[in-house]
DNA sequence: GCCGATTTCTGCTACATTGTATAAATCACG
DNA sequence: CGTGATTTATACAATGTAGCAGAAATCGGC
């Protein structure tokens, strides 16, 4: 592996794959928030959401703008091949670095 | 949660538990590489057990001198409570981020 | 036993990358 | 317009990483 990913690139691009179709900066931010409870600011998030583009590893398009009041049209991300692939060899080299251990973490 | 470990750290509290007794910056480095498949290089493992252990994340003693040539003192480390209870929130979140996710990631 | 060669291990320094907050700019709609 | 949803810009702190210097220990020859 030459590349690696970032701890919040890595929780962003998990992210990504959970939300599917419904991945924007306000989404995702609410998805790591919920399921790590840590608070996020949104800049982070865009941040990471450009540096991780700009690595080809996801890519956006442009979505339609919803009814609602307000409602700028949002940036919509997916994961390309290469975001893809590294985001599976990361979450393979993490189960390595735990196999065996998930019990003993848990009464840490 | 306040604190949060790198990437890196993250990886190098979960060579410690692994480890137990033997674990100083060679096995640590070793433990990674063979693990994770990526290379790593020495100074970036001291840099960062000097790192945690400034956070009281670990702490050092020093080791008894072995038989094995060179074979310098060695300072061995270990996980303190507080490094010990970020470890497992981390790896708690790190669980419920890939939820139901873990078949999914293994055919992207 | 002393001495240099050799090996293991640690410390330091410097720089690149990533993480994060805050404030400002845009856009879409009524 | 004015207002709220979303994105962009900016700046700085924290983390990741390489490279090299140096200290401590053993080994073999003399």
């Amino acid at each position: 592996m030459t590349e690696t990913l970032g701890d919040f690139e890595h929780l962003v691009l998990l992210a990504l794959v959970r939300l599917g179709d419904d991945a924007y900066g306000m989404t995702v931010r609410q998805e790591i928030e919920a399921r790590t409870g840590r608070t996020i600011s949104l800049g982070a998030v865009y941040t990471t959401l450009d540096r991780l583009e700009r690595k080809a590893f996801i890519r956006h398009r442009i979505g339609q703008p919803t009814a609602e009041r307000g409602g700028r049209r949002k940036k919509l991300y997916r994961l390309e091949p290469l975001g893809a692939r590294l985001l599976r060899e990361t979450s393979r080299a993490y189960e390595r670095m735990t196999a065996g251990l998930k019990k003993r973490l848990e009464t840490l």
